[in-house]
DNA sequence: TAGGTGTACCTAGACGGTCGATGTATTTGG
DNA sequence: CCAAATACATCGACCGTCTAGGTACACCTA
């Protein structure tokens, strides 16, 4: 895999995964690990300078909390991040659509 | 669109649609914009450096052609170029589904 | 109790690809 | 005659990912 790819769809899918409800960044990367069955594993170079950016543009809202003797910082969602990530996922899907034509392949753009 | 997104299937693309025969820059990236419906507009700034690198590789072959008293430099792909391509192919798809898994949608990895 | 593994956060600098801007030169169309 | 299209190229800016390094605590096992 080359990582070049995750260049900007990196932070969508952390947004798709705090979605679902307040999470931390280590349990975001084994959530993406796990859904993606594995094919990324977000490194912690990318990941905490991602949350960082997306915490700084509102995108995101963070707080610490300690659970289990463990120190975590949580992340949630906020209005403009969920309006963001449906961007994003619109952006992808017209990027996707378009290398499929691209390539000459079914499902291209309309 | 994110520009950014290209970042790791631009090469891709040069090499896909180089493979339907010999052609040179500027009609390749006529191409690609015909092919993604306008979607991708290939700057020079990235699709020159990107041929650059594609022939120090030696998965496209480069030569100078004049034809209708212009001077254009026709790439071709290598057998190389071949091979390289299928592999990013698939690594596209692969990391495509990938995405798919993680937004929850239909089409991830099986 | 010592050491290894997993959890959990962070940052600095290296690296590399895309971009805007700029330059050159010719052909075509109005 | 001049603007736009054709056709190539390069430079530095910008930015996101990576490797590598650091800190700290919990848990398990020898």
């Amino acid at each position: 895999m080359d990582s070049r790819l995750l260049t900007g769809t990196l932070e969508m899918m952390v947004l798709e995964v705090v979605t679902a409800g307040p999470t931390y960044g280590y349990a975001i990367s084994q959530e993406v690990a796990d859904r993606s069955k594995g094919l990324f594993e977000l490194k912690e170079g990318s990941l905490y300078p991602a949350l960082h950016r997306l915490a700084r543009r509102k995108l995101l809202s963070a707080s610490w909390k300690d659970a289990d003797g463990r120190r975590r910082k949580y992340y949630r969602i906020t209005a403009a991040g969920a309006k963001a990530l449906a961007a994003r996922k619109q952006e992808w899907h017209q990027f996707a659509a378009g290398v499929s034509g691209v390539l000459g392949e079914a499902g291209g753009l309309a």
